[in-house]
DNA sequence: TTAAATATTTGGAACGTTCCAATTCTGTCA
DNA sequence: TGACAGAATTGGAACGTTCCAAATATTTAA
């Protein structure tokens, strides 16, 4: 096959017209005939013609490609996956592409995918910054007028829009459930102390203990990496206290998870005999043996937030800065040892992802 | 500051010489002569210089754009994430980036990001199809010559290269231990009886049972839909039959999960009571409670495979398609009952070419 | 010292689109 | 019929790169 790429003159050619009437055609101008208008997209599709947005982008001078760079700092953990599944739900339907790319919490990759997703002229960035990122990174990208979206983990300092979710309020509610079930002693467990969820979370936990009128002990905030062999180790020291707590809120549902293996490895069972509380609600939580009590966050909410967001921005031409919390919400389940009783919901299934192949 | 775009003609300017010769410093071509070069470098970096590869995509003709598009039937699930990861890591350090989209199983919306990456000149393709794909969906694609890979779901009939694991072979060791346990009645629990991979799957089962001389008896497959409801489901079915099995191979892990739901709910206890076998591997196969003896396929190194294979069929400018197996690997753990063995290393990795077109 | 060889540099002419200003059609109204 | 307003259409000239052929600078060999 002679594999000439077929160009808007050769639609013009074979439609007996200019080349800018294709082109007005292409841009659904309402200044072409409507008989002009059939016959040129005929003979499109009879050409089998595709349209080269990167020429069309090179004359319509910026901030037209209509695609949106989404960076994540781990597309692994399903939190983010979901997230990114959300943006590309709102960025696909306004007819924007996405351009997906994970930095598995490098900095340096981090770096290098923004400055080649700025060399393919994206038109706005959601990303969801690797640990350690400088908020001067962003910088060069503002001012070229690029929306810049952070979500869930903020960039303090850096001048750009951000979307988090209400972690203090949500740690808050965990420990005022917990105290509500009689529990005096509760542990914070799991996270890593130099970020600024961290901070967050653990502000709430704080101040949560502290209006419930108990005391805050330094001995029960035990960090760990925020994963599930983190709330193992993290569980581990919390049991070796002499005073030791009768309940946890953890850093998120990974650490969650992790506390109740060492806990069922001590022949403790999470709901029963320890009380244990997650964050974040990720789809494993609500089908876990017992069903994980946590903060929901939905994460694909966040994500369409951001895109919308973004989109918002894109579309204003320019950008000003800003700032919003999601709402948050304590989703009971069994760890907590609070409600139902009744062991598993068999049967009636529990919102299940179809695992396809 | 945020005035006109920085272009090579501003460098060119800037360094004292002409275009080309920033152009070629650009490509890093060794006929720039070392000085010149360090100057256009230093002019660039001064002055903020950004690539752009739209224009320069426009004309290099076709296949340079350096991007990959990666189509995923469903982000949500760990399996594809992990393949869109594995993907991501080879694409990324081959200084290419990806486009990535969910599909989320519509064939619809398949078409329409398919469409719109080509548009943005993707210069080749890899696609978790969603389920009904029409193998002829791609035809236009390798007609114009842009490679595309069919990863984890094969599409038979379509030309184009596929890579998929050994679902014969693991479904065929993994019947091979349970006969090695003792069992002598095996049901085969889940999945859409209507998909390439259950056919492949369940023809594993088969000749697992025959080879070890038992009978293969058709109330014993019993498909679902392959989620954890769905597992909960054939295990009811499975539990009512008169001669009732005492061991289940699974269509995937995620069915394995809901057969456990369902055993625990007739005070049957997994692993102990009655022996299950997962296939795929998920993040929570170990962690579960009992781990999950189940067949691994790495998606991540499935990622990586087939965007290696892809780079190569994209640098070697015409492809030709091939169809690779990757091996599969028994993870015994827990629930089969068995103690902690040895994993053994099955199926082995095939390779096999045929022209395209 | 000069010719030949080698090393560097350089103006256009593309690439496929959009935009602008200008042109050619229609029909309508005196 | 002529003039005039809209409605449709149309040729360039961009956009920011790369490529080519050709020009210029620098060495080397004789």
């Amino acid at each position: 096959m002679t594999k000439a790429r077929v160009t808007v003159i050769d639609i013009a050619k074979a439609a007996g017209v200019s080349k800018s009437t294709v082109s007005l055609v292409l841009q659904g101008s309402s200044l072409v005939n409507e008989a002009t208008r059939a016959k040129v997209n005929a003979v499109m599709r009879e050409l089998g013609y595709v349209y080269n947005r990167g020429a069309a982008n090179l004359r319509q001078a910026g901030a037209k490609s209509r695609i949106v760079g989404v960076v994540v700092n781990d597309l692994t953990n399903s939190f983010f996956a979901e997230l990114a599944v959300g943006v590309d739900m709102v960025v696909q339907s306004a007819g924007f592409v996405q351009f997906l790319s994970n930095t598995g919490e490098s900095i340096d990759r981090q770096r290098e995918v923004v400055a080649s997703m700025r060399e393919h002229g994206i038109s706005g960035l959601i990303v969801s910054p690797a640990r350690a990122t400088d908020a001067a990174d962003f910088k060069p990208l503002v001012a070229a007028g690029i929306p810049v979206v952070v979500v869930v983990r903020n960039l303090p300092g850096a001048k750009v829009s951000s979307i988090v979710s209400d972690n203090r309020a949500g740690m808050m509610s965990a420990v005022k459930h917990l105290v509500g079930l009689g529990h005096k002693r509760i542990a914070f467990l799991g996270g890593f102390p130099d970020t600024a969820v961290f901070d967050d979370r653990l502000a709430g936990y704080r101040s949560g203990v502290e209006t419930a009128g108990l005391d805050y002990h330094e001995e029960l905030v035990i960090a760990s990496a925020p994963s599930r062999a983190g709330g193992v180790e993290a569980i581990g020291k919390a049991i070796a206290l002499t005073r030791r707590p009768t309940a946890a809120v953890c850093f998120n549902d990974a650490v969650a998870f992790g506390v109740c293996d060492g806990l069922r490895a001590r022949r403790l069972e999470p709901g029963a005999d320890f009380a244990v509380v997650g964050f974040d609600d990720v789809i494993e939580a609500q089908a876990a043996v017992p069903a994980l009590t946590t903060v929901s966050v939905d994460p694909q909410g966040i994500g369409r937030r951001g895109a919308q967001m973004l989109l918002k921005q894109i579309n204003a031409g320019k950008a000003e800065a800003e700032t919003v919390t999601t709402a948050v919400r304590l989703v009971v389940r069994e760890s907590c040892g609070a409600g139902k009783t009744a062991p598993a919901r068999i049967g009636k299934s529990v919102k299940s992802k179809q695992d396809a192949e």
